[in-house]
DNA sequence: CAAAAAATTAACCATTTGGTTAAAACAAAG
DNA sequence: CTTTGTTTTAACCAAATGGTTAATTTTTTG
């Protein structure tokens, strides 16, 4: 007896299907809170295939955490690879950043919240695969920037800090800002996107002199 | 036969060693990831004593989560009640805020996180103790200062997540920065003591007119 | 179409984990 | 010093969980 239901999909689905059930409940629980039952319940598929398909958990999770981290990092490093100004890096940054995280709310703290779990062992797995960022060169393009007078004096570090902070805690810290100021979600997105210029804006004008 | 480690102690000790011990495991691990065992072992009793103090580990668990929020949610809760002047509340936010976390580094992703899990129940729980706060003031304060021209226009929403996202966001992505541009634990330490500073001369030049 | 290979499943298994029980050790009170 | 109440422990228990096995169904291929 056919399976019309399946029938309609081709070869390689499970796999997909898969993936995207562990990203799912890994990012919505973590590595520990994740079940690999509800990731097979999520797929729609046996715990045995999972196991057929991807060995144990931790392999399973190191795939997602990567694939995550992959949307994440690159963005942070064309700030640092780019050959723009500082300005338009700046701003270039917080529009695709933003722009990302809209479609992945809960990337941001997923990724942080791993990392911490074993920096060094996931350090280590991410520099191997994207060659780890090197903020030197944007470090030294705003200690030129202030040196030739362009922009007041500010601390190259902390400048980083500020830039990545602003963009991304917010998401983050979803509930609480919304709980305080008492946004929904139509007007959390719309501040979101709003930051997009917001905060180039409020650096830009904290820069110049 | 007496127990002379022991008896060094005195009576209500235990119950103070198992809440150190949990809020050890419960910030290292999180809820799902901590295990009632390793607390035990933590805290050097039996199994059986730990739920002989604390019937399971949901309700040890919410006593260590309201504690650590208690910590830090008045912190934040002082620029909105308090009769200071702008510029004075950013300070002394950034300033009171980062003393505390300097010395409890995890809560902060702790109680983001475990917001997160399940925001309507935490958030309950956390309104219905510590009495919810009320940014309106503050949020006020700011278009008074626009509207009296002492600072340059700029949203109140955006500028208490820019307050917000710098002073917290760098320790919840220590071990990112301190990858990215290679710094120890002390230097770190360092530039969060600079932050102190760092943060209020930065939002108030992009206030100022 | 038959044989070989790949995908999928039901039934298990061993370990971990939160939690309980009943007894022992200890402290306080009379 | 016995009685009574409290603190602590060793030994268990049931449920959950990651993972395996062996058989079945489906797909590929010669």
């Amino acid at each position: 007896m056919v399976n019309f239901l399946k029938a309609t999909k081709i070869d390689k689905t499970t796999e997909a299907d898969i993936l995207a059930a562990a990203k799912k409940v890994f990012i919505a629980r973590g590595m520990y809170g994740a079940r690999m039952q509800d990731i097979a319940d999520e797929a729609g598929i046996n715990k045995a295939l999972l196991h057929y398909y991807f060995k144990n958990k931790e392999q399973l999770f190191e795939q997602i955490f990567m694939d995550a981290a992959a949307q994440l990092f690159p963005r942070i490093n064309m700030i640092f690879t780019s050959d723009n100004s500082l300005f338009e890096k700046i701003e270039s940054f917080c529009e695709e950043y933003i722009t990302v995280v809209q479609e992945n709310p809960y990337l941001p703290l997923f990724v942080l919240n791993e990392m911490n779990r074993d920096p060094v062992y996931f350090i280590k797995k991410l520099w191997q695969k994207h060659s780890g960022p090197d903020p030197r060169k944007f470090l030294e393009q705003i200690e030129a920037e202030v040196k030739k007078g362009n922009i007041r004096h500010v601390s190259p570090l902390h400048l980083l800090m500020n830039l990545l902070s602003m963009t991304i805690f917010p998401f983050m810290a979803r509930p609480m800002f919304q709980q305080f100021v008492g946004l929904d979600e139509m007007q959390f997105r719309m501040a979101m996107e709003q930051r997009k210029k917001e905060i180039p804006a409020f650096i830009i004008n904290a820069m110049k002199r």
